[in-house]
DNA sequence: GTAAGATTCAAACGATCGTTTGAATCGAGC
DNA sequence: GCTCGATTCAAACGATCGTTTGAATCTTAC
């Protein structure tokens, strides 16, 4: 029996299992969007993925480092690309700052791309990563923290450069802010029903972002506080 | 031996329920917010709150019933107190809009109340909202609907006054994002770390939302989107 | 064909889940 | 005293959970 890890042998294993691995991982990133990690159980993942119960066992070794596979199958190519990205825009502005707006398009087009790209698990993927943004579970936090890590330091120094007025503090925060606002949207929980007054438009993803990225653009290029004057607490003149 | 409580015995129905229902709903909340409602058992839970297993279910019916009682014990008031506070603010302004700014502190500062507010809940209850805004299971849905539709829309004309140059859709979509930064923050499930940076502040609340205020209002107040240009979606000149 | 390993399969494991039950206990009103 | 409704309690219910097992099946190499 294979005690933790059955070890790469042939080439024909890699491709068999590789079928049954990708409708495993396709099955889990519907379920665990739809329902979460905890309330969605191994039989009802394995039925809709058409295999058998084992497999999941088998070939991830357990339920929580399948999640972990579901969120780096895409997330890690979504970051890279976050990264190069933003290198692109930096080379072309030479060695002057990249601008604001452009730092932030850079940040939205991969999610926008594949919240468009069905094959790849679409808009449901970023809804599992809205609510895995919202999760306590130690391994969850762990796992977002290493995949974020180097994407979030490239972005903070180029925001650094770009808003020179804002302290490094600041800019922590409101990259907080940021990050709130984008896990939040691509939830897209609808928790409050606002959808129901813009349900009618078309390619809701594109037009998503081009709202909230001027949103976001604006909140960074904020005046920071106590430049003029404290934020009022109690009502009152 | 049956229970420690020497307290008054007045009606003895009523304040022997409360008693334990209100050491139940205690226990409830800090075990949801921290771990969520699927992973929270009623055993763990009535062992945490001294209580008996079939507690749960004789007092409140159900597991999800004593979820909605955990949530609105607290969000029914918060949301009361949003409403009053930005009234006061539309009685003190007259007939004239309420400022951005003022609509915004309106809306944080009851936030940041219950933030403080150790006995009642205190941070614990942010976090388990901030949770529950990114929670799919239907049951959550309808309840945070129910319980922020009269708050939401009542802030929505008082922006609309405030901002008469943002449309009522752009203005719906920026209600959004300020309601997904403003849960995300509070949550506070830290989720890449960047607390590390800032962790040694004191009193963390009152300097969070004076650092969040102004960059949602910066952001409500940005010039809509094709105003002037698109946002780019390519990089380019 | 045969052997060896990779993969799938049905079945069961022990544990834990939310909920229900019926008796025991409590307090208040007569 | 007693009754009666409210509450607590230990125990069990049936169901479902993630995981493991050992044999069956498939794939590849000789």
């Amino acid at each position: 029996m294979a005690s933790t890890r059955p070890a790469r042998k042939g080439v024909a294993t890699d491709v068999a299992s590789q079928d049954t691995k990708t409708r495993i991982l396709d099955a889990a990133e519907g379920l665990f969007m739809e329902h979460g990690f905890e309330a969605t159980s191994l039989r009802q993942l394995t039925s809709a993925a058409s295999v058998n119960l084992a497999a999941v066992n088998y070939h991830f070794g357990s339920k929580e480092e399948l999640f972990t596979a579901v969120l780096t199958r895409r997330l890690d190519p979504m970051n890279q690309e976050r990264i190069e990205l933003l290198e692109t825009a930096e080379k072309e502005a030479g060695g002057k700052p990249v601008t604001c707006e452009k730092i932030i398009t850079a940040m939205l087009i991969p999610a926008l791309r594949l919240a468009r790209d069905e094959k790849r698990g679409g808009k449901n993927f970023l809804r599992l990563l809205g609510r895995a943004y919202a999760d306590p579970a130690p391994f969850i936090r762990q796992l977002l923290s290493d995949q974020y890590a180097d994407m979030i330091a490239r972005y903070k120094e180029a925001f650094s450069k770009a808003l020179p007025h804002i302290s490094r503090q600041e800019l922590t925060w409101r990259l907080h802010f940021v990050m709130g606002a984008l896990s939040y949207t691509a939830a897209g929980t609808d928790a409050l029903r606002i959808y129901a007054q813009v349900g009618a438009e078309k390619d809701n993803d594109e037009l998503l972002l081009q709202r909230l990225a001027p949103f976001l653009v604006a909140g960074l290029k904020a005046p920071p506080v106590g430049d003029s004057r404290k934020l009022e607490l109690v009502s009152g003149d």
